[in-house]
DNA sequence: GCCAACGTTGGC
DNA sequence: GCCAACGTTGGC
């Protein structure tokens, strides 16, 4: 199967997204208008990147729920595109607020996420019990990342797991 | 609430 | 530019 063999040139086409439920659940993007949301309070610089350099609309995205009692993908969604700066950043009233970026030079980005569907949901556990997810970045010990790639390998096995009951 | 893992900060 | 201290994340 050298034909399906990933390259140095392939680009990443598919992304887990965590977001606190009681922030943003997929059921309030899903209410919202047009079911789109703008992804804002990113504050890493390695998730910042993979919005501005890598995400493009049409992407899909694992719609994942961090920080509750039952953390785990609870939707499928797909980038909107619409990157820009994060409003969220100068207000010293918003959570997300930091001191050290200005107007004239933005440090956050914010996208458009565009849910689509409310699945079951995968927990963790019943991820983990798949040999084809192994390598999962978010499975992995210490990750902390909110934004992370997904292979196509990867989203296959999630769709398969989905269509399976 | 705990704590491991990780990113950021800032003194040197 | 190093690296210890600190803060944060997020599953458990």
């Amino acid at each position: 199967m050298i034909s399906s063999m990933p390259t140095a040139n392939d680009r990443c086409r598919f992304w887990l997204m965590k977001n606190e439920p009681d922030e943003s659940s997929i059921d309030h993007a899903l209410r919202a208008p047009s079911a789109s949301i703008a992804w804002s309070g990113v504050r890493n610089y390695q998730a910042r990147n993979f919005m501005r350099d890598d995400m493009q609309a049409g992407d899909g995205v694992l719609y994942w729920h961090s920080g509750c009692a039952e953390p785990g993908i609870y939707g499928i969604a797909r980038i909107a595109g619409n990157l820009r700066v994060d409003p969220s950043q100068f207000d010293p009233a918003d959570p997300y607020y930091d001191p050290k970026s200005s107007p004239d030079k933005p440090r956050w980005l914010m996208l458009d996420v565009q849910a689509l569907r409310k699945t079951r949901p995968l927990l963790i556990a019943e991820l983990r019990g798949q040999p084809a997810l192994a390598q999962m970045r978010v499975l992995q010990k210490g990750n902390r990342l909110s934004i992370t790639p997904v292979s196509a390998e990867e989203w296959q096995a999630i769709e398969d797991l989905l269509e399976a009951r």
